[in-house]
DNA sequence: TAGAATGGCTACCGGCGAGTATGATCCACG
DNA sequence: CGTGGATCATACTCGCCGGTAGCCATTCTA
């Protein structure tokens, strides 16, 4: 990036200086994360962050302009983390299933960060209207997306017909309760967590022996559910177990 | 105390003006939740409570000792409700899978009340030591009462074997998560609610006929969970199967 | 070396909100 | 009637914390 300009050119320092001041706001926000994943947002002052940090609160304020914008980047840099694995995951040419549970460990992953906290118990009521409009923007993104790859997997029979808002709703909320409990320095990463959880969510509580005589319960079973013939030939073929 | 005298005693008076405070001190403990359900707890001051009860500050300290309190005080009436739950069907006969939904239905209804917010995100660090042990030690209870059921569940056959730990925060974490998104006057009640999760817990997320090629991925197979024999003979009889 | 820009500090303000001191009011009971 | 306890309001204290004003140090530019 610096590399655009010339190397001798006198914009060189004042860029320099720009991307030191960038690396310094980075460690404001983590040092903000941190904080708040230790004692909470409200349990939190600008002090605190300050002294994790040995500079002082104007220092800070010389960063980010108040607390409130603090969470919210803390929030941005957890989230951002989804929705670059909702990106990635697009283009794969994989059953939905193996899709959704790629994004699942990513989010896994994301929520066991230092910014989890931050992104998944960032409440409304500590922003202003505008920033809990974002925030409530990339949230419903994120459901949507997930949603999205269920009703697929329903589609090419990579997934049992179910009602995709509440499965989302129990994927969803199984994995931000991670950063509930998780702490840093366990034995386990937030990648073998999802995969642990998505081991639970694939496979179901049920012993295969009865699958036999089960009706399937599910709401919202509009169409195509029952039709076998729904199941999309290209699944059929099982490409990629692992 | 003054109970213990006979019903015509010149106390009873005085006893029913107990009761009166009994019932204004629940009614406190309630605008409390309904009010940091809505604003959060570092939002809510205590004015704001007084004023949904039209009564003043001081009205509120005569019946709660100080805002900490409140917020314990409400936490407990969101886990007693499932606390009931495993003490009524710890006693019933039935496979360890129906018990634990039993157990999981009042836990999604408990968790939709009004109280469910307080029990599910009270904080450590807005309580003091003893009363954060309190409520460790709540939880912890329950965790240990779900990852019970599951692996009496494993033993007698009605849950396949996997990780009763990681299961466990599956579990709750789903659950849990009602509070963050759920609001009353909704569609759906809470009972609802953790039906439609145990229908996606029970069944899985794959379709029935892609068991064949399923390694089973649980980890924590200690011993038993491959071994067919291990499957016990009451659980094939399928006495209630619904 | 002047001067500007950058980065940081000390010292303060102002408000919010938890908790309290004090006393008024009501009501049971002697 | 009047006494004492229960209940509640007015009006305060006080500490914490978000945010700011203004000053000093250093570094880069010209």
């Amino acid at each position: 990036m610096s590399s655009l300009k010339d190397p001798g050119s006198p914009w060189r320092a004042s860029r320099e200086r720009m991307r030191d001041r960038e690396v310094k706001r980075d460690a404001v926000i983590r040092a903000a994360a941190r904080a708040f994943n230790r004692k909470g947002y409200h349990n939190t002052s600008l002090d605190d962050i300050a002294a994790a940090l040995e500079v002082t609160k104007p220092t800070v304020y010389y960063y980010v302009s108040n607390k409130e914008q603090l969470l919210f980047e803390c929030f941005v840099a957890g989230i951002e983390g989804i929705r670059a694995a909702f990106r990635e995951t697009r283009s794969l040419a994989l059953p939905a299933r193996e899709r959704l549970k790629a994004v699942l460990r990513h989010y896994g992953e994301a929520v066991a960060s230092e910014f989890g906290w931050c992104m998944v118990r960032a409440e409304d009521q500590d922003l202003s209207p505008d920033m809990s409009a974002h925030i409530k923007a990339m949230k419903s993104e994120i459901d949507q997306g997930i949603r999205r790859l269920l009703r697929e997997g329903i589609q090419d029979g990579s997934i049992h017909p179910c009602d995709p808002k509440m499965t989302a709703f129990a994927l969803a909320g199984a994995l931000n309760w991670i950063a509930h409990w998780y702490r840093e320095s366990q034995s386990m990463t937030g990648t073998e967590i999802a995969e642990a959880f998505i081991a639970v969510f694939e496979r179901g509580l049920m012993p295969r022996s009865q699958n036999s005589n089960e009706d399937p319960t599910c709401r919202k079973s509009k169409s195509s559910s029952s039709r076998p013939g729904a199941r999309r030939s290209a699944r059929s073929k099982a490409p990629s177990r692992r």
